[in-house]
DNA sequence: TTGTACGCGTTATCAC
DNA sequence: GTGATAACGCGTACAA
């Protein structure tokens, strides 16, 4: 723990002078440099980022919020923006908000107190005054605000996707999850599944659901096949619950991709290691991850970007729960 | 941005006077305090926590760092870290080490810089000096050390169990994976799962591996087919690379459990949804975030603990990659 | 090229 | 009870 003014002592020079050898900046004699960055190394010197932090009302520190980090979609994320933040030498303080606003505001105030530089956010209410009355640059994640810069993916063309691909297929009665009703990356996909299924005249039912957690993905499973156990196409909400379904079917005796087919959302590492591999929607989360990042930091550093948002393509990821599409001619 | 400055001229008090109200010390009458508390409230204000951690030296962060959060074992621990530490008003700076002792001593090293009042650590060598030197508390978690505090489960008995398991239903030729040598609790399940093959006098091979990654995963798994297409029981390292396994079984067309069992580790919320869902070794994952933290906290406060070490116990988790065991009489 | 002195926002120690 | 004021460690005018 030594400070700027023991090093200062110990090369015989002013703390001035020494700030100036650390930071690069304005002239010191080669000879002095040399003395400093002995005494720096002597006492294994390191700036105290507080201090700096105060001084400049800015750190070198970046908020980052997520709703669950238990949720195997977002430590992808979180991953993505951590390399590229800590290639830049930022870091980060991490708060999961549980969708909860109340935890987000607090998280966000702290972040304040701790004079952050930046936030990235997944929220549900981009829009909110906590957002928009906040002095520092706000880079959404995996979520739509239209007027700060956001990082996401097209879930409403994914939604698209997996009806096309559901119909194309061959599935006549098919059931879509609908993801809860405040998120709205699961309404996009859920959107764009039914005006697939509605332009096509596919008769299809809708299992409503409430949150992505592992425990309740087997419940909604279970009503599933309770309700409809005729379907033999299901559009899931996300991975997750695409596992559950799996899972159900399985004990109920119905074949995948046979009996019924499965489409999933995100395509979660563990998806492809499946029995059978679970087909999906493909979002590159990590790369949306570090892309938020690299957006925060030009935000931050250049206080405007050209494109504020930017929009991920998915695709689709053929596996082994749904059947090969037939090719004619 | 109010400062407390602000406050004292619209309370027409001194920036003393308010420092007592915000900290609830030293007396200050009753009048004097709402007039504080109305000015407060009127200026949104909030205490900068960075001044703060200037005057006294410590802040109100702590250091988290975990090998990789997109393992889907580690989200588990973060969140538990992350639970108890929100509910006692820290925050956390995240970090992932990929493993990397250098990456681990970056980290270390800002954490200090940032004031933070104690760290959790899951690192390959807890008695390195990077540890030592510190001078604020440290915690490792799902990792052992002597002289320092820490949080971690039985890997051993984790590792006897899994065998045992294996042996009273009927394998005879078990395969073992072998996680990466240098990651502790990997080779302490190993050497537990060793420990009673041989006891017992079981033909078993040893499959090696040098990481935890989904990736690679699936190429331990080819090669164990490979090299001993006839074992009829494998143990795997976690539940990733069981899953691996599994997968790679069912490619094969070999029956899980009729043809061969599968035993994991770690016990991840998806291991309950594969089918057939997978036999493992628990560890209460969160549980031990949140140990970690209560016990960081603890270390912070009061400078000192009965118990440093917890080792949480570990049981089987029976699922469907095991066959019934046969009960006689 | 180098040093002095002030301010960043708080808290704590004194006086009053 | 309350108010000045000196730290905390750093960076930067400004003076030398």
């Amino acid at each position: 723990m030594a400070t700027i003014r023991d090093v200062a002592k110990l090369a015989c020079v002013s703390v001035a002078t020494v700030s100036r050898v650390i930071n690069k900046t304005g002239y010191v004699h080669a000879d002095t440099r040399h003395k400093v960055e002995a005494a720096v190394k002597q006492l294994n010197y390191t700036p105290n980022e507080v201090a700096r932090s105060l001084y400049k009302r800015k750190s070198r520190l970046i908020g980052l919020l997520l709703p669950d980090i238990t949720n195997p979609y977002f430590p992808q994320l979180a991953r993505g923006v951590e390399d590229e933040m800590q290639k830049n030498d930022f870091r980060i303080i991490f708060g999961n908000s549980d969708e909860n606003h109340r935890k987000e505001q607090e998280y966000i105030q702290t972040f304040i107190q701790n004079n952050v530089v930046g936030v990235i956010s997944s929220t549900n209410d981009p829009n909110s005054d906590t957002y928009s009355k906040l002095k520092i640059p706000v880079v959404f994640l995996d979520r739509t605000s239209t007027d700060s810069p956001s990082v996401y993916s097209d879930g409403r063309e994914g939604g698209r996707i997996a009806a096309r691909e559901m119909i194309s297929r061959g599935s006549k009665r098919i059931t879509v999850m609908q993801g809860p009703v405040h998120i709205r990356p699961a309404q996009d996909r859920f959107q764009g599944a039914l005006e697939v299924l509605e332009e096509n005249k596919i008769s299809y039912n809708v299992i409503q659901t409430t949150s992505f957690s592992f425990a309740e993905a087997e419940l909604w499973a279970k009503e599933l096949f309770d309700k409809h156990l005729d379907t033999d196409g299901i559009i899931a909400s996300n991975d997750i619950v695409a596992t559950a379904v799996l899972h159900e079917a399985h004990r109920l005796g119905r074949r995948v991709p046979d009996d019924v087919q499965i489409i999933g959302f995100d395509d979660i590492p563990l998806s492809a290691l499946l029995s059978p591999s679970l087909s999906t929607i493909h979002q590159p989360a990590y790369e949306m991850g570090r892309q938020a990042a690299g957006l925060l930091i030009k935000l931050i550093q250049e206080g405007f970007v050209e494109h504020r948002n930017i929009q991920f393509p998915v695709h689709f990821i053929e596996r082994d729960t749904t059947r090969k599409v037939e090719h004619h001619g």
